[in-house]
DNA sequence: CAGTGGTCTAGACCACACT
DNA sequence: GTGTGGTCTAGACCACTGC
């Protein structure tokens, strides 16, 4: 067949079809990923399941298996799936054990937080409220419109050791109350995946250390000016979306926060 | 050609000869890793410098290119060479000004780094000792060893911010001296590559939040009892052998601790 | 222009999991 | 055995760099 070698599969038609000054090149494998993360993003599989094979995929893409394949080694460096070998390749989930605290960097000083046995959590209040201009602004939503606010109290070994707010959009958690919370086993983001159809992916924290006002140390059990870090995470859903507000203050006097760097 | 298709090329045929319980099953490309890791540990290429060509290393290692840019792939993940279209792969170095501070995660309230223009360093101290039990054991050396420790201020926009006390190995930085570091103008790492031929790879840090201690706050300009992180950091060259033990405290009125989940 | 890394394909075989 | 992901090869062409 003699066929012009940029026209000869759908996709990369479609990609050299591009208008523009710029041609805006974007490699086979990158087009065959954003497809893949909208399928992700518009729920035809959801967290845990299995997703189609390579060879589907590249079927249904018209490219080859292994132009699907670099396409979902990115994705799966991404943490966003999970390969296994012989089985499939799975929609990654908060819901498993093996990373249970995904985003939890918080150690014991010796041993992990496995060998502590799991967290006791209290959760110290719940309720509705309309956004402050600075929650608002981080969950990019219009200051006063609903959020809910969390509180609640980890402990390790009977020790109070973490005193989390959380905010979340109003909007997509219509329903969640402090009694689902509390009676709910796995980590919250899984109940966030099963409940409500949110799938955290990423997030950031910006860290500092400060002092214990009355309340939070009333709550961990410290003495007010105590030395703390507070740990403020902003986690996103596909897309860079802003889902989860949380402001933490870990007590450091037996464990500490772990970072890799490379 | 009838060959066994185990044995058609040099490095399989190696791979395949291992005797023992278990085969220890090795793709070819992780053992092609192993070696270009090989000769980086053994300085064959200097950082900055070009290493071969994928085409090159696949004649040198007889396999495909493919393999070998699989192996280069997973170094260049890894931070360990940096790979330029149309120019080629270079070793990985500290020198350069897009990567200036990679391993430091403090950032301005508002901005980066960079916008702040370069810190004002301050040599407090530079002092040839025996490793205590603790410093000794981070770095892998013997209690009594010989260690070079470091006492330095950074200050930025002429705010005194972080107060960093480095504790280094005396043998692999036999020579070094405050006045060498305070005339050299670019990142301590990049002089250690460049002075004593010792390349950071990774890092680990543990961050807890504690309370300015007198002679710190005075260095710091802060009261004494103020929250301040402390950030201890062990830095690892090729093999994670350990090379540097940091611990810094940083001032977070102005700044925070910047870190990606994913 | 030649040389480099980057993309894409096609086909073979290996390791693993289920049935 | 069948199907999955994982490895390896070989060859083609594309995009970028510098001579």
């Amino acid at each position: 067949m003699a066929i012009d070698p940029s026209s000869f599969h759908d996709v990369a038609a479609a990609a050299s079809a591009q208008a523009g000054a710029t041609p805006a090149f974007s490699p086979l494998y990158q087009q065959i990923k954003v497809l893949i993360l909208k399928s992700l993003q518009a729920g035809e599989w959801k967290p845990g399941e299995l997703i189609p094979s390579e060879m589907d995929l590249a079927a249904r893409f018209r490219v080859s298996q292994g132009t699907v394949r670099k396409a979902i080694d990115e994705l799966a460096a991404e943490n966003l799936v999970m390969r296994r070998q012989g089985k499939g390749t799975f929609v990654a989930t908060h819901a498993e054990h093996q990373v249970q605290y995904r985003f939890l960097r918080l150690m014991p000083d010796s041993g992990d937080l496995r060998s502590e046995g799991p967290a006791e959590r209290q959760i110290i209040d719940c309720k509705r409220l309309r956004a402050p201009a600075d929650i608002a602004r981080a969950l990019a939503l219009r200051a006063g419109d609903a959020v809910l606010q969390l509180r609640r109290v980890l402990s390790f070994q009977g020790t109070p050791t973490i005193l989390e707010d959380v905010w979340l959009p109003g909007g997509p958690f219509k329903g969640l109350t402090a009694d689902r919370l509390a009676t709910y086993g796995g980590p919250m983001y899984a109940l966030f995946e099963t409940e409500f159809g949110v799938r955290m992916v990423r997030a950031e924290e910006n860290i500092r250390a400060l002092a214990a006002d009355v309340a939070s140390a009333e709550l961990l059990k410290v003495p007010v000016g105590e030395p703390l870090l507070s740990v403020e995470r902003t986690a996103y859903t596909y897309n860079d979306v802003p889902m989860e507000l949380r402001r933490g203050l870990y007590r450091t006097d037996t464990h500490h926060y772990k970072n890799e760097l490379s």
